[in-house]
DNA sequence: AACTATTTATAAGA
DNA sequence: TTCTTATAAATAGTT
């Protein structure tokens, strides 16, 4: 890194050197941390133990304490860390956003036994329209993405001794075909597992 | 610091500057905290949140979840913030529940700013046309109860004076034609609009 | 996203 | 350990 040699990154294996270099690199990680928090204006937390076992920890003075931000990391990361603190109050909370959702899947589709007037089936079927049009668009992304990479692959190898060029170019075009168009579902799930077929043929 | 000019560590105020020096910076230190973790063969975590409260976190290889290492944090700190197991059971319920539909409407839409997989887009537009083919089915049956209300009241009353009864059953093969086959919305709904003009004038 | 002139971090040596 | 210093790395300002 710094310093005078070029220093690999491995375990140290020297313990002499490994406790030198984690004190060095330690308080610098700590001064770039708080740098970080105070000139981006972002909270973060940082905990440490070396290799004895030993704590270091620093968070950012806007955050009053580590259970505030692991709150967020619960719910940015979409894992489970802390326990519900009190019972009461967030269980309502939960439960109008439960509501929410329910209603918006209530607009996304149909229930058995229930039912529906005419304009509230216009309304469900025009939200699912829109919804459709957006999946199907993402898909026209992922799929020219797609057969780019098969292109760039064809052209990078130079490989047309077995045909397989011809063959991507006759695909593509099927599948061109196919896009910004009403799908047949299971015909393009036969493309596409032709597509992937290909791919991995590729690297035998 | 480093750079062309000295920098004042001072919360930076233009939000240009201020996020293009998160960025680089940010890598700084999720590099350091990496090779600090591997030369000197320490445990850390690191959990950032951007000023717009965007989530970026890094924790050593050799810790296996988060949970491992806070507790390990509790009992060096002193502090206390897991909670304890226990407590309110009726809570996680409601959360799982919701967990659950917040599932359901994650495959029957597609969300800003995700990133999607070819094979989950195929399996929420899946669902979609599933849902789909649910709705339309639906509204034909409530457009068959509809007509068929219509020329009930047709024939009750015998009134075909005006030429009514002509017209309805215009409009119920118009109507048909379109049954069971793919909408075209605006299309279906001037003729629902339509019908249900019919049935206000009825009772003039 | 890239480029550099500088500053900063730090590996090795004292 | 702690300090020094030569050098590698990071990054501020700029394009």
């Amino acid at each position: 890194m710094m310093g005078r040699g070029r220093l690999e990154i491995k375990r140290i294996e020297n313990p002499t050197q490994r406790q030198s270099t984690f004190y060095k690199r330690r308080d610098g990680l700590f001064k770039k941390a708080r740098e970080l928090a105070v000139l981006c204006d972002a909270d973060l937390l940082l905990l440490l133990f070396s290799s004895s076992g030993k704590l270091y920890h620093y968070h950012s003075p806007s955050v009053s304490n580590v259970q505030e931000l692991l709150r967020r990391y619960e719910v940015a990361s979409q894992t489970r860390i802390l326990k519900d603190q009190n019972g009461g109050e967030n269980v309502e909370e939960v439960e109008r956003m439960c509501e929410i959702l329910e209603r918006e899947i209530r607009f996304m589709r149909i229930d058995e036994g229930e039912e529906y007037t005419l304009p509230v089936l216009q309304v469900i079927e025009q939200n699912l329209e829109v919804a459709m049009k957006k999946v199907r668009e993402e898909k026209d992304r992922k799929i020219q993405a797609e057969m780019e990479t098969l292109h760039r692959m064809v052209k990078d190898r130079q490989l047309d001794g077995c045909g397989l060029c011809e063959k991507v170019t006759k695909l593509h075009c099927l599948l061109l075909s196919q896009l910004h168009c009403q799908y047949h579902f299971m015909q393009l799930h036969c493309l596409l597992n032709c597509l992937y077929h290909f791919r991995t043929v590729w690297y035998h």
